[in-house]
DNA sequence: TGTACATCAGTGAACGCGCGTTCACTGATGTAC
DNA sequence: TGTACATCAGTGAACGCGCGTTCACTGATGTAC
């Protein structure tokens, strides 16, 4: 049966935010439509009214999941544009090392969840990628502390020893939780002591 | 038909090679075990006098991995424990950070391409990944200057912003060739200047 | 050393299964008069 | 405002396809005598 335009476009917004979460938590190759569109509280074959495959769902969702915030995942307020700046770079750093964001992916940064998917994944994704992460980019250098024309220079450098850090910490967790916990903790007293 | 011992060990090796090769360049979820035996000059139903299950081979696949090395990607001879510690370590840094590197994952560091696929792989698989990190932690502080207590310290924290980088820069290499490159610069210059 | 035979690595057809995508159909929505 | 009807979001069966795994079979290897 058809639906409002309004409730149309609540369901297309209710794939992509199902997409987002499950991509990030499973990976593109371990989610099908049909779990996506279930998430939703749909069914699979609707899909295609809103998006022209699954790839170019995939592109959609990753682009929403670069809006990640890490506020939620801890309850607290950092607010990024709040308090003293190194108070706010610990925030950011404390909180994208976290037990809770290693552990909850589906709610975290796409960087790290899905990077290596993307490249994999085509040019088209390796473009929305890129957006996101110059996003990124330029949401952390809002965050460190300093003005200097290598600002850009450290925030690539700590943005990209964060991603690592948070995906081999994930990768050896359940393997090994005391490297795992001891390559966050090792990186954040690294980057905010 | 059936063959020698000293065949059937080599053709094990041939798909354990195969795999490990294919693995890190397609993802754990991009390769199915006919491409595997194909690749290793052999057919598909073969496998199971080899090895329990897909998941069995991927394991130990992905240990092999672990056993590789920066030298052959991009033809110097850091010989890892030849030179003075600094010049050994930035040949590791920029042979790890090159473009080469980036370009060929199949024969390049596990950690950097199949890191978010093992954490998802389940607890038996990050066994493995953990072993392979501790593994790779001790080869580069036998590569790192120094050796005050802190050594450990700086080798996870160096260890990270290569695998962060390596996967950014992958992920944007298609998409933004430019921001792909600036990223490993960036940390080339930052961790061998 | 030579012969007979059990072993077993490798082959390829077949299996059940889940995937992405298509499509005839349904029926509430939204529009034309 | 009320009525008639075209639109189209959503449903669910069906499709072709590739996957991991199984299994009857082949025939060279390796062993027992």
């Amino acid at each position: 049966m058809k639906v409002s335009k309004a409730q149309a476009a609540e369901n297309r917004e209710g794939i992509v935010e199902a997409a987002a979460r499950l991509y990030r938590e499973k990976g593109l190759d371990g989610v099908g439509v049909a779990e996506i569109t279930r998430d939703a509280g749909l069914t699979h074959g609707g899909l295609y009214r809103h998006f022209e495959s699954k790839d170019a769902l995939a592109r959609e969702a990753c682009l929403r999941a670069f809006e990640w915030t890490i506020t939620p995942l801890d309850g607290w307020e950092p607010r990024e544009a709040e308090g003293a700046p190194e108070t706010r770079l610990r925030a950011l750093v404390h909180g994208y090392l976290s037990v809770n964001h290693r552990d909850h992916p589906g709610e975290g940064c796409p960087a790290a969840a899905l990077a290596a998917d993307a490249a994999r994944a085509g040019p088209e994704m390796s473009k929305v990628f890129a957006q996101g992460v110059e996003r990124n980019i330029q949401r952390f250098m809002s965050v460190l502390p300093g003005n200097d024309g290598a600002k850009r220079t450290r925030t690539i450098a700590t943005l990209s020893s964060m991603v690592g850090a948070l995906v081999l910490a994930r990768a050896t967790a359940a393997g090994n939780p005391a490297l795992s916990e001891e390559i966050l903790a090792t990186l954040r007293e690294q980057l905010a002591p």
